[in-house]
RNA sequence: GGGCGGUUAGCUCAGCGGUAGAGCAUCGGUCUUACAAACCGGGGGUCACUGGUUCGAUUCCAGUACCGCCCACCA
């Protein structure tokens, strides 16, 4: 065996493997069975892989390797998003450092250059994520602007509009002035911030005095055309109708009464500035105010804004416009004040609320059945509860606003005539069919991403083409994503899902973990908190990471995932040890059936105590990982693995048949005993495979096997006539006696070396009979040379006795004894007897517990605290005669 | 202002009605013919706090305190 390295070398098995899996076509669907379906969240085009996308694309291939040893026809399809404002920006930036503007280059020539970078840079994660081994279809790869994609696109917002769902509206909208664009509610991220409140005082132009007013921003005051109160108020009850001069622009404005105005805050009193507030412009509407625009879409103000103050940036303004109140004496007050600011999630610049034209989608029609549908339990949330947090959102839902005032993107398809009417096409040649010749101009503007993306699980598949995998694969089985994008995205599949195709787009709804650094913030590479997997990669292999990720990831709990200091990663590198222990043990497996006559790895019955617990052992876990896979407990597969793997397979069976399977002699019995051991071996890489891929291929195929690949060979069924319930029991009863030898040689420093006898004592004939058929066992691996069963320990004359379970044991120490020693580990067992002991017996004492308690749990309690007492009493005595040598 | 998570060993986290588990770290011992990235043994926790339900609560319920997310138009 000399061609099996001593530590797994992940790096050439990945190389390796991976094309080979992939010119097989193992990715591909395959045969006419039930299928299994994923479409992955499409990354970024300008993405590259970080710690989170590497989860989630784990799970995703996890599960798809699961369903595909199980026999579905598995399809998983991959793709990236165009990704509207982050890919135009990244190559604005490069533009800027060429000293010019996209303007410069004009609309069509920056295209070019976007998708120029598209084809260079792009698209990077896809490569990674092989790299991460996702067995994904490569060959249906989709793009959110790939020409099927876009005519998908095309088609919803034709329909759409015809439905009378899109409309075009003057509204105040959240304005992004660095992206120079519109943006929706949910692209909007809310922060408090120290600020100050200026209490304004605005003047009646009858001279009879002023009423004051509180904002937040000054500089929208040249905006302003009412100020608002509670007609409640009866403060204001007398007043109004009354003219003020509004300070600074001259402009006569009225006191108007309005719900909207709070009597609770400040003066009672509220500003009404209606194209930059949204609640003002409500207002505006309500009682016909005129809507003066003051500040621009670069977050300057206009000329609306009046001589001194128009050019100037948004908060120079305010600088300006406070100083020039302050010098009329208007400021009544200014208050220290926490203000919860908006924000564009994108770029965090402060969002400006501004009154614009754009696209919008009604979304109360749409929500319906896609409430439905999740309350109906035909969608399903894991962990469920993200259902309310999806259902609250979507009770509430507001219109969407859908155009973007950018260039790159899908193109909004209305074109409009001179004489201002819409024609909406699926294309320009459509349109202009429509227009019969009359002169068209396209809308300037994109939708926004997530009105692509909201049509992915139907669109990848080919719609709006009745293709036959769309009838095949649609809908799809889960949905793996992260919850901050429930509403941009989950809720918008549901209900695009539920208009076109009538069916949910997928069964469940599976939120993974949130990757958060070392102090619990979001992962983010401008924190520069980020890790890089494929550093991880590099120094502990794919697997490991693969493995050290799953095993994280319970009930949609966040993960903390430290960086990589000096070289290291703690967290990965235990998942690393855990692929060398697999590496080895299989090497030991391999080491001793080469060359060996008949070897399969199959099952043949022995009655052997240790071939008996582990099959039943090794069933349990073919139960308990399918159990965990299928709810999504990824740490629960992960962890049972883990355990089994290394504290059973490895710690006890494989140590426990070493004898045999080693030895040097081919008999009919060895011959078996390699097979067994192969068997457990390979089981155990078929339920590993889907978590780490690549080792356990590599060591499939060294092992005899039947099949190409681990990745077609079929997933283990757990078989209830495996269970052995017998053979658990004398194992731990074994496990114990062993484990106390050696916990007697430790404690009384026993060199390692030296050999041992041992005596035995119990009356409990089954286990004396135990310990005569699995002598040799615990010679081996108590270190033992001799040993006595008898129904009680003989007079020893130095000896360190114990006793587990009922079983006495005696190790003779020929003189070697410290007696200080030995009373003080006796003392020290007695103690903790004793105190799990006392706990039952006040259990036991009490009379309630005796009558309500489960009579099983009585029973145990009575058993074990009889069985401590006898302990007790037999340590105690054994102390005594300690003092009489 | 609402809603949702979290608080368990020095660290990172599982568990979730019968008086606590893992990995790492720590201490002691090992080249025992797969593995020192390993093996064997040990130490370490009033399971945030306060009440309640229960024979019994780390586990269920209510509240409190921190930490973190999400939603919300109060200027």
């Amino acid at each position: 065996m000399t061609d099996i390295p001593k530590a797994y070398e992940p790096h050439s098995v990945e190389l390796k493997w991976y094309p080979i899996w992939e010119q097989r076509g193992y990715f591909k669907p395959s045969g006419d069975g039930p299928t299994y379906t994923i479409t992955i969240p499409p990354p970024n085009v300008t993405g590259s892989l970080h710690i989170g996308h590497a989860l989630c694309y784990t799970i995703h291939d996890v599960l798809i390797r699961w369903k595909r040893m199980q026999g579905f026809s598995t399809l998983c399809v991959p793709g990236t998003d165009h990704a509207g404002i982050g890919t135009q920006n990244v190559v604005e930036k490069q533009l800027r450092n060429e000293g010019i503007s996209r303007h410069d280059l004009g609309r069509e020539k920056f295209l070019e250059r976007v998708w120029q970078w598209v084809h260079q840079y792009g698209g990077v994660i896809i490569t990674q994520l092989k790299r991460l081994g996702c067995s994904f279809e490569w060959d249906r790869e989709r793009f959110t602007m790939d020409e099927g994609y876009v005519a998908a696109v095309m088609e919803c917002f034709v329909r759409w509009w015809e439905a009378g769902l899109i409309y075009r509206g003057k509204r105040v909208i959240n304005w992004c002035p660095r992206c120079s664009t519109a943006i929706s509610d949910i692209e909007v991220e809310h922060e408090d911030r120290a600020a100050k409140l200026y209490h304004l005082r605005y003047p009646f132009t009858d001279g009879s005095g002023y009423v004051v007013v509180a904002t937040t921003r000054p500089e929208t005051m040249l905006g302003d055309t009412a100020v608002a109160a509670n007609p409640n108020d009866e403060r204001y009850k007398n007043l109004f109708g009354k003219i003020i001069r509004l300070p600074l622009v001259g402009r006569e404005i009225p006191l108007i009464a309005d719900d909207y105005a709070n009597p609770e805050f400040g003066s009672g009193a509220v500003k009404v500035t209606p194209s930059h507030d949204a609640n003002d412009f409500e207002v505006g509407l309500r009682h016909n105010l005129p809507k003066p625009i003051v500040i621009d879409e670069h977050g300057r103000m206009t000329e609306e804004a009046g001589a001194p103050y128009a050019g100037l940036d948004r908060f120079e303004a305010r600088e300006r416009v406070l100083e020039d109140l302050e010098a009329q004496d208007l400021i009544e007050k200014i208050e220290d004040y926490t203000v919860p600011t908006a924000l564009c999630a994108r770029c965090h610049t402060v969002i400006e609320p501004l009154l614009s034209e754009q696209w919008f989608v009604k979304m109360k029609e749409l929500a319906r059945p896609a409430i439905d549908v999740v309350k109906q339990g035909k969608v399903k949330f894991v962990p469920e509860r993200y259902e309310k947090t999806y259902l609250d959102w979507m009770e509430n839902i507001r219109d969407w606003t859908i155009s973007r005032q950018l260039w790159w993107g899908h193109r909004i398809p209305v074109w409009t005539t001179e004489d201002g009417s819409y024609i909406v096409a699926r294309t320009e040649e459509e349109a202009k069919a429509k227009a019969g010749g009359r002169p068209i101009k396209q809308d300037d503007d994109v939708l926004d991403t997530w009105f692509s993306s909201a049509l992915w699980p139907h669109a990848v598949l080919g719609w709006p083409k009745q293709t036959e995998d769309l009838e095949r694969f649609y809908p799809t089985s889960v949905l793996i994503t992260g919850r901050d994008i429930i509403y941009l995205w989950v809720s918008r599949m549901i209900m695009t899902g539920m208009y076109f195709i009538g069916e949910i787009p997928f069964h469940d709804v599976y939120i993974y973990a949130t990757v958060l650094d070392e102090q619990g913030r979001r992962m983010s590479k401008s924190l520069g908190t980020g890790v890089d997997p494929l550093d991880l990669i590099e120094l502990y292999g794919s697997d490991a990471l693969r493995f050290s990720l799953l095993v994280r990831t319970a009930r949609g709990q966040d993960i903390r995932f430290a960086p990589i200091k000096e070289g290291r990663h703690p967290q990965v590198e235990e998942a690393r040890n855990f692929a060398n222990k697999i590496w080895n043990a299989s090497r030991f497996v391999l080491m001793n059936i080469e060359g060996k006559q008949g070897i399969e790895a199959r099952w043949i019955d022995s009655d052997a105590l240790a071939d008996r617990w582990i099959l039943a052992e090794l069933n349990t876990t073919i139960e308990q990982v399918t159990a965990a896979l299928k709810e999504y407990r990824m740490n629960e597969a992960a962890q049972t693995l883990y355990n089994f793997f290394w504290d059973q397979f490895c710690d006890w069976y494989i140590e426990l048949s070493k004898q045999l399977v080693a030895s040097k002699e081919e008999t009919e019995e060895a011959r078996a005993a390699r097979c067994r051991i192969a068997y457990v071996l390979e089981t155990s890489l078929r339920l590993l495979h889907p978590l780490m891929p690549y080792l356990t291929e590599e060591i499939w195929q060294r092992l005899p096997h039947e099949g190409e690949s681990i990745m077609l060979a079929e997933w283990p069924v757990a078989d209830a006539s495996r269970e052995d319930a017998q053979a658990r029991e004398q194992m731990d009863t074994l496990i114990a006696v062993i484990t106390k030898v050696r916990n007697i040689r430790s404690e009384m420093n026993i060199p390692p070396g030296s050999r041992l006898k041992l005596f035995i004592g119990t009356t409990d004939e089954p286990v004396q009979w135990l310990i005569e058929q699995n002598a040799e066992q615990i010679k081996r691996l108590a270190r033992v040379e001799e040993i006595n069963v008898a129904a009680a320990l003989p007079a020893m004359q130095s000896a360190a006795r114990d006793i587990v379970s009922g079983i006495e044991i005696g190790v003779p120490l020929e003189g070697l004894i410290d007696i200080a020693k030995e009373r003080e580990r006796i003392t020290k067992e007695i103690t903790r007897k004793e105190s799990e002991a006392n706990g039952m017996k006040s259990r036991l004492d009490n009379p309630s517990f005796v009558e309500r308690a489960p009579r099983e749990v009585v029973e145990q309690t009575r058993e074990r605290h009889g069985e401590l007492t006898a302990e007790i009493e037999k340590l105690r005595a054994t102390l005594a005669t300690l003092g009489n040598i």
